[in-house]
DNA sequence: ATTGATTGCAGACGCATGTATGTCATAATC
DNA sequence: GATTATGACATACATGCGTCTGCAATCAAT
């Protein structure tokens, strides 16, 4: 048959590999040529090595749905966290069994398993910016840094306050000058982690369009 | 060769699996059995076969790496968004061919093509917990329903605002004391899209994306 | 010991899938 | 119009990879 315009379908071709692979599902070849309405195999082909050659994409030789997006550097690994709805008492390993769903996450080197989420109660931390109902993402670690935003069990209930250590106590800030700090002696403090980020989603309500 | 306590090689299967998958580089039976040592395909392929009929993987049969999370309800469907660095006035689509990186994010049923990021710049709307630095994740969408909050291409420059209708006039409200409201004619306004998430990314090294 | 369930091994079959070659038509350039 | 590059097609080949059949070893219950 004819041909389309110069470089118009090989950037169509990019579009939708570049949306398979992010969807994470890697398309063969064949399923490009069919995407495309391609009579051949080879079309397609032609195709993903020349944007192989352009640097568009990466090509893991020989193996099946083995086209992938250039990296490493923008190669981030993305890992599903669990968002825990509540924190019993020190049991996060059963928390995280039974989670309320997951998040999508850039692990930024830190392992799968110690990433949890968590959804903020309350309005002692608005005057950063984490207001209720923001999700927070939490890295696991048992201690913290001054002034890091960490996630601290106390009494029975998750918080997520500011962490100061003083002397041998410890003081957890709320940002919010209607609450006072908590202060406590180091080791009545259980750290369950420090907050690397904060995630508010917006109405959802009117889809839009379609 | 012997044997592993019961269930216990199952799980690890899983877990390998599932990273793998949300990795969005879905596994052979072959790649399974060699991350495990198995010394026989049917090894690996009964682990799989076992967690499919557990419901913990679906299985695309007799297709190159096949196996999947189940869904679609935990299986959110994860994309990456562009990071736009600027968004010179109107030309949205060249800003998304080269972006400062991607963010995983939750698609939601917005198409993926649909969706771009931008950092916040200015204080404008610390009211509402968006801080300069942040990142906002939106929909593409040429117009907007009062109260959203929206991303507007303002002269030569992309801003977030709250959006709100006046008659034949358009509001763009700052959540800040410190700033004015843009009032602008309906026409004169380029909607970019509507925010649909914000994102905070605190601590080590604050750079986002590659 | 017998039985059944589970874990693991061995080898093979066949389709799916990446790859190689060669041909033809259209577009761009001179 | 001749030349060159590009897009598309047809066919074939080699291997990756899911699947099948059959058997051995371990553990628990009878």
């Amino acid at each position: 048959m004819g041909r389309t315009p110069t470089g118009e379908t090989r950037r169509k071709v990019f579009e939708f590999v570049r949306d398979r692979l992010l969807a994470g599902e890697p398309p063969t070849v064949r399923e490009v040529q069919e995407a495309f309405g391609f009579r051949a195999v080879q079309t397609a082909r032609q195709h993903l090595e020349r944007l192989v050659e352009d640097g568009r994409l990466v090509a893991d030789r020989h193996k099946a749905r083995g086209y992938r997006l250039p990296g490493p550097g923008r190669q981030s690994r993305t890992v599903l966290v669990p968002v825990l709805g509540r924190v019993p008492a020190g049991a996060l390993e059963e928390a995280v069994e039974d989670p309320d769903g997951y998040l999508p996450v850039d692990a930024r080197g830190a392992a799968a398993g110690d990433l949890f989420a968590l959804r903020v109660r309350g309005e002692s931390m608005t005057g950063v910016g984490i207001l209720p109902g923001d999700l927070v993402i939490v890295r696991r670690q048992p201690s913290a840094g001054n002034g890091d935003i960490v996630v601290a069990l106390v009494e029975t209930d998750a918080t997520v306050k500011t962490f100061r250590s003083r002397g041998r106590r410890v003081e957890l800030h709320p940002e919010n000058p209607a609450f006072d700090p908590i202060v406590l002696d180091a080791e009545a403090v259980s750290i369950l982690g420090k907050v690397i980020e904060v995630r508010r989603i917006l109405g959802v309500g009117a889809a839009a369009g379609a």
